[in-house]
DNA sequence: TTGCTCCTCACGTCACGTGAGGTGGC
DNA sequence: TTGCTCCTCACGTCACGTGAGGTGGC
């Protein structure tokens, strides 16, 4: 038999989980002494101890380990548990991956810029939405082409949605379609209604996308830096861009420098992003 | 301006944890209400809500990320916090990677055998041990061969110590070493005297190991099983025998089949381990 | 009037670590 | 008498989730 002390070293565990497990009645003492409430270990109780142990190092808590060890769970059951564990540490493993690329990827940031990034790339699911929308072209993507086009569109969108009497039910948003002569900008707002042709617009409903985003503080003018670092972002971090980017409009006073654009970015995971 | 609830949906949170970030006075809102308590939320505040949930996701507590946002810790000190966070990753994928080779070894064996094994292996770190010990040799690992050898060995031992007045201070051991001619058997037992030979044993340091290690139940006669079971235990874990075994009697009373023997296996894991 | 959103407590989570305050045997 | 070990509470950890119980504006 060993006092409490001797058998936690023999276990390599704390006198306190011991006790705890003879709370939890995991694994209580083979004798405790009635007028001090001294606890004993039999030798033999060393394997259940490392059965605890074990199950617990496989990641199962403590009220799971007990429903093993007292055999509550039959084998079909354990097969379950352990299939469902391996999925779970499979994911563990990969966010774990994942995070270490994003904590090098900042390393380096700083390394080279000797600051923190002052906006922060946030991936999101983006779900769908319905949209009334008109669409214009540009020649590229610069803001010197789109800003000419886009203005004009919201303020038709605006008017016509008001003769129509349709109501709008959230940001103004933009969005860019890459096409043979240019870029396909189609500006929407958010309604509630059924879909097809208005007068001089149409409604769609915008599909839910993974998207990386990164809120741009000022005029669109000046956010060719921030889109740029959301592309470099995604490379780094072990993504892909699918093109088609999307800009939020959070708010839209008349002073353009204290505009707030939220970009998003479509995206998917590169395959295998690989360690290191 | 937004309520708390469409701030919430803007940046993927829990309106729960928007309230935390308040009561931490992580982000607080622009604006309160002073007669409700409503929030009120800047549309410019998402990017400081981006860069809560992206350090966040890096594995910061929110004390940590509150100290970097309000810029109570430099660039030295980031770059410090991150390279250690890196380190942390490192080995939490490790981790997982190990426990994922362990569940799947646990699959195997149940796809096998069909029930969960009786007793389980647990890695120890052991610490060094200073005994008094003799040694004798035996023709093979065999139990048919060790048995004869390694009992009459604690018996002179016991009787040897005795004379000499040294008392012992933990259970025997029984240590093996490969030999030429067959197997040196070490019976060892625990002194606290100096280094030095006795008469008719000698007083040494065993070194400290990590061991795998298995309890079994039962006359040594029967422990090939449990040998085997910790043979391939080392291997589909990703580790590697070092030899030179040990086994430490935890009860040894006259009836062989109450015996508890724990036996350690010395290890070092396999380079790179490798997934799935 | 019915929903919907908002508010403030305050308990629960999980496996112990860490005192506080006290006892029993060498 | 001094250490050492043992005991039983009971708070703290961490980032919220989840009610309970109630209010304010459409």
């Amino acid at each position: 038999m060993f006092a409490i002390g001797d058998f936690a070293r023999l276990g390599r565990v704390s006198v306190r989980m011991l006790r705890h497990y003879d709370a939890l009645g995991l694994l209580v003492p083979a004798r405790v002494e009635p007028s001090t409430g001294y606890r004993s270990y039999a030798a033999a109780q060393l394997s259940r101890l490392n059965r605890i142990i074990a199950l617990k190092d496989l990641g199962f808590t403590l009220r799971q380990v007990g429903e093993v060890l007292d055999e509550k769970v039959g084998i079909d059951e354990l097969q379950g548990m352990l299939r469902l564990r391996r999925a779970e540490l499979e994911t563990e493993a990969e966010a774990a991956r994942a995070r270490l690329l994003s904590v090098e990827a900042r390393l380096a940031i700083i390394e080279a810029e000797g600051r923190m990034p002052a906006a922060e790339v946030v991936v999101k699911q983006i779900p769908a939405i319905r949209v009334a929308e008109t669409t214009g072209i540009a020649a590229s993507y610069e803001s010197a082409d789109v800003g000419p086009v886009i203005g004009p569109l919201f303020d038709q969108l605006c008017s016509r949605l008001d003769a129509a009497g349709i109501e709008t039910v959230g940001s103004g948003m933009a969005c860019y379609e890459p096409a043979a002569d240019g870029v396909l900008i189609h500006a929407a707002l958010p309604v509630a209604v059924d879909l097809g042709p208005g007068s001089g617009f149409e409604v769609v409903d915008l599909p839910p996308i993974e998207a990386a985003t990164l809120v741009h503080h000022g005029s669109m003018d000046t956010a060719d830096f921030a889109v740029q670092q959301l592309g470099r972002w995604i490379e780094a971090n072990g993504y892909h861009s699918l093109g088609y980017a999307r800009e939020l409009n959070l708010e839209c006073p008349p002073d353009r420098d204290l505009w707030v654009t939220e970009l998003q970015e479509p995206i998917v995971k590169t395959a295998r992003p690989g360690a290191a």
